[in-house]
DNA sequence: TCAATCCCGACGAAGTTCGTCGGATTTCGC
DNA sequence: GCGAAATCCGACGAACTTCGTCGGGATTGA
């Protein structure tokens, strides 16, 4: 029913990004075999269509995905999946990776702040920013395709938590 | 001025977090020498005083600041800045971190998904989650108040910054 | 021609953030 | 004791952002 969920913490992703991923997963899973409509991933993937046309304008124009218009048309991704991390597709979705203005990934933001020279509290920003940069582009779109079991990736360096956790185990509740 | 800046990007923090840290950095510069008012605090870093307020009751109730009543009263930390992680900080004033919803710290916001058992993409949340957790925890409060370091005019944007300290190489700077 | 689909711009409602306001309470200095 | 300085607390509201909806146009295959 796609209920509204309350943000209810930090550092909160907008849908934009939710759904612009699990859009791309689904191309991802399909890739090869001509293109997908928007209508078939809504339907799958219980997405307002109309919203969904407005996401993949970013991934379009970003060059991640190409589109064929007309009957039987839809979209395909225009590389391989292995080849395209997360962090291509986040950025597309929601603009450079900015925790804080004065942290922006875009120079032309970062300046904005007046701060700068005097604020040792950038250094944190900037650390959380490179922190989640790094993350996001040490996956790629084909690591998430996979069956969950099977996926056997490299740690990333940063975590001391293997995150063997048992999402599978988690009573769903409802 | 303190001008509303334009969000202008991804994963960002609210005010709270921002406000929260810099208070927490003024409290660190002054720790040892008695309460200091959150008067001062607002003149000084040019932050609404009312706002500040209800920032620091979150500071309270987690433990990281205590407060003294009356007149020549304050806030003053309740450990040493050495101790005190960001990770600390930054849930106390925002919450657990959460990426999405599916990916909370907090188990009892995790369970509303719903997808959980099938989505794939859980993974990647969980990550960026992690990342972050890191990377805020290897940052301490004092580690904020050190002054820049010395002629480094560091023009912010040039995404390639190395990161050139590990926290925990102390070199004790005062 | 008809239907499916992408494409595009505008719009609006719900919710959150970012504070403001007014007052109550505690404590220090005189 | 009195007043000033400060913390404490709850309520409120305006501006902004997000999350879509809507209507229509353009393009293509059958």
């Amino acid at each position: 029913m796609r209920t509204v969920l309350p943000s209810s913490g930090a550092v909160h992703f907008s849908t934009r990004g939710e759904y612009g991923v699990r859009l791309m997963v689904e191309l991802a899973r399909h890739h090869g075999a001509g293109p997908v409509s928007l209508h078939e991933i809504a339907e799958h993937e219980d997405l307002p269509r109309p919203y969904l046309e407005q996401l993949v304008i970013s991934l379009r124009e970003a060059g991640l995905v190409q589109s064929t218009r007309g009957a039987h048309g839809g979209y395909e991704l225009t590389r391989e999946p292995e080849t395209i991390r997360m962090g291509e597709v986040v950025r597309a979705l929601e603009g450079p990776l900015a925790p804080m203005v004065c942290a922006s990934e875009d120079p032309a933001h970062a300046g904005v702040c007046g701060r700068t020279g005097f604020c040792t509290v950038n250094l944190l920003w900037v650390r959380v920013r490179d922190a989640l940069s790094t993350a996001l582009d040490s996956i790629t779109l084909a690591d998430l395709t996979r069956p969950r079991a099977a996926a056997h990736p490299f740690h990333a360096g940063t975590s001391a938590d293997p995150v063997p956790t048992p999402v599978a185990a988690a009573t769903p509740t409802n």
